[in-house]
DNA sequence: GTATAAAAGACAAAAACGGTCCTGAAGGTA
DNA sequence: TACCTTCAGGACCGTTTTTGTCTTTTATAC
């Protein structure tokens, strides 16, 4: 339960090969799907997620590329993973604004407690940067 | 991302029915079917997890049918969530041992952040029992 | 213009999800 | 013994999601 799916661990994988690289440096699809071992193709659509989300700036043409679009101790983990993966959600009730019960507009009576997972994951999740995690090596 | 299946939910309520009603009484799966409106079939392979796990007790024959196997206080959700999705591993790389880095026999450099976010959906999913849960209900 | 590189969308195999159905086994009951 | 009840186990099946590939288009540099 509970499991990232390659596109989380790819979308890890490239960015923290971005984050190993000079600032402002930029980097090929080819170039960094081949470090991360990545099927090329696949990891273009994931830095395509990554560019809507703000995290990386895509350049087209000759010289075009990716770079990081913020310093990497700016970049939490989370919002790699979400740009991928969607927002963190346990339980489809936590979306459903409080109506989850099946007998009326309330809560179900397990709605607080997937606010906790949510929230307890969320918090690791932004407690680590991508700069913590290109420097553990 | 790391949302719960219907088979999860629908085990919630299954075991919610039994919590409610008195202990000891033996419940047949259409009834709990019924009452915590989920398909009879589908709650009949959720309730053999229950009981290979220890959760429920099932009896065959006239008269038989599901008891808890535990006072209700007893039982945790992260039990119940459990016995049907499997173990709450948020990467495969917590299952590898600690030969998760692809240039070696190293753990990666996420690795101690999945641990981190298991670690907090193990604590918050342990810290509540169906008892508790029936009661809000 | 032409080469380069990302963007966008169509397509497809494989796995997981969300069930159904049927047979068998175990336990009562007459 | 025969029969009825109830769960156990496995086969099956349609749909959705995952995990990609391929092709075409768009933007940019030279």
């Amino acid at each position: 339960m509970m499991e990232l799916t390659r596109k989380g661990e790819y979308a890890i994988r490239g960015i923290l090969y971005l984050a190993s690289q000079p600032l402002g440096k930029v980097s090929l699809i080819s170039e960094i799907a081949e470090a991360a071992e990545v099927p090329q193709t696949f990891l273009a659509k994931i830095f395509q997620s990554f560019a809507k989300m703000g995290i990386v700036n895509s350049y087209r043409g000759t010289g075009g590329g990716f770079t990081l679009a913020r310093h990497p101790g700016k970049i939490t983990l989370r919002e790699v993973v979400e740009a991928v993966e969607g927002p963190i959600i346990p339980n489809r009730c936590l979306i459903e604004g409080g109506g989850c019960d099946r007998r009326g507009n309330l809560p179900c009576c397990v709605h607080e407690v997937w606010k906790d997972v949510q929230a307890g994951v969320v918090r690791v999740l932004d407690g680590v940067t991508i700069e913590q995690l290109a420097q553990k090596g």
